[in-house]
DNA sequence: TCTGGGGTCCTAGGACCC
DNA sequence: TCTGGGGTCCTAGGACCC
């Protein structure tokens, strides 16, 4: 009992959207390789070990990345994939346990307690995780093992890349305390910035800080949060799969949509590719929002709660429209736009037409299918085409 | 060097109801 | 005419995560 005092493993692939296009290209193999937007506002996703040694990290812009690595392999993201080999990835961990909490496409919590039977210590467990992860895909895995949950991502963290890292119980103090508070999960720039101005600069100086205090300045929910953390107390348990909460859809765009014309039909085109997404993950929304983003960078968003859920394409436009109506932009040009479903509901049977459902949602279905196999522009709205080209087809 | 795309959670003000 | 306190929902913005 005492040796699986370390219950919490999480697991974490290295530079997963990297190793997946090196097994679909072994000729990236060993060389700095980046994985991002290729646009001029593309950003970096994911930066091999070698990248990252010329200082190239994740969400660096693309072209400073080419400055500091211009030797570099350069890729554009395939998301798709990325999925497929996900859920891969997640079955390996599900057949250690089914106790697996998912953080994003490549990492997870683990609680391990219920193997104890078939290893014999906790670190047995994550060598075994590794190694199968690493036979079966061919990907390498990091992975930190603690009796607190938040204790063990750091733990991951420190053992990358491709390696284990076990924070003995009994020694959290010692391991967490000199960390840099920014290391701690909810303080992002905006807090390390207002810690810093109260004299934080390690997770250690955040016990010195009467909570109070932290409340004036954080709020109730991250002071208490965070004085929790600083102690290594973190009652968290593996919580398995909580579904989506809300779908979206942005883009942004290589140079400022300044049309109000071009700006409609974007819109238009994100609805398509909301609906396309809703109706795949079996879902209907009851919130829908527009977000844009214009030139300077400013953001804003609009939202309506709608009377009932909605799906297709064309109910999500009539909102998007109104909401659009509501955006003064000033003369600006648009950087981003971005369309939203939250409130999600079960959609029921796919593919099945309810009653007083006709003829376009059969015609949604069949776009639907044309997409998943030719791609989301393979078909397109009769309003994306332009004018001149409706008014030669019309002769 | 100008800053992606997909998410989650928190805060704060106002509406509305009791 | 002035004035409550609590609860919940909605909306907008922002911080944060990978």
């Amino acid at each position: 009992m005492e040796r699986y005092g370390e219950r919490f493993l999480h697991i974490d692939m290295d530079a997963f959207f990297v190793e997946v296009e090196r097994r679909r290209d072994p000729s990236l193999i060993g060389k700095p390789v980046v994985v991002g937007g290729l646009g001029p506002r593309g950003v970096v996703a994911s930066a091999s070990y070698e990248a990252r040694r010329h200082g190239v990290h994740s969400a660096m812009p693309i072209v400073e990345a080419r400055r500091l690595c211009p030797h570099g392999r350069f890729v554009a993201p395939s998301h798709g994939v990325y999925g497929e080999v996900s859920e891969e990835v997640f079955a390996i961990f599900r057949s250690f346990t089914p106790l697996v909490e998912g953080l994003s496409v490549d990492e997870a919590f683990l609680e391990i307690s219920g193997l104890r039977l078939h290893f014999a210590t906790p670190g047995d467990v994550g060598s075994a995780l590794r190694a199968k992860v690493r036979e079966e895909l061919g990907l390498p895995a990091s992975v930190g093992i603690s009796a607190v949950k938040f204790i063990s991502k750091l733990a991951s963290e420190e053992a990358k890349p491709d390696g284990m890292h076990i924070v003995p119980a009994g020694t959290e103090l010692e391991f967490l305390h000199p960390m840099p508070v920014r290391r701690l999960w909810g303080v992002g720039e905006a807090t390390r910035v207002t810690l810093d101005a109260l004299g934080v600069a390690t997770i250690g100086d955040l016990t010195g800080v009467p909570e109070s205090l932290l409340v004036k300045r954080l709020g109730p929910s991250l002071a208490r949060h965070l004085s929790r953390l600083a102690m290594g107390v973190d009652p968290r348990e593996v919580e398995p799969g909580t579904g989506a909460k809300s779908i979206s859809v942005e883009e942004t765009y290589d140079v400022d949509l300044s049309d109000d014309d071009e700006i409609r039909q974007s819109v238009l085109r994100l609805c398509d590719r909301l609906a396309t997404r809703l109706h795949r993950s079996g879902h209907l929304g009851k919130v829908v929002s527009l977000k844009v983003r214009f030139g300077d960078f400013e953001t804003v968003s609009r939202s309506e709660t709608m009377p009932t859920e909605v799906g297709s394409a064309t109910a999500i436009w009539d909102e998007a429209q109104r909401l659009l109506n509501r955006v003064d932009r000033r003369g600006r040009g648009v950087r981003l736009l971005g369309v939203g479903v939250a409130g999600l509901a079960d959609a029921g049977e796919p593919h099945q037409l309810a009653l007083g459902e006709g003829p376009r949602e059969a015609a949604a279905d069949v776009v639907e299918t044309v997409r998943d196999r030719f791609g989301d522009d393979a078909v397109l709205r009769a309003s994306f085409i332009p004018r001149t080209d409706q008014k030669r087809r019309d002769r």
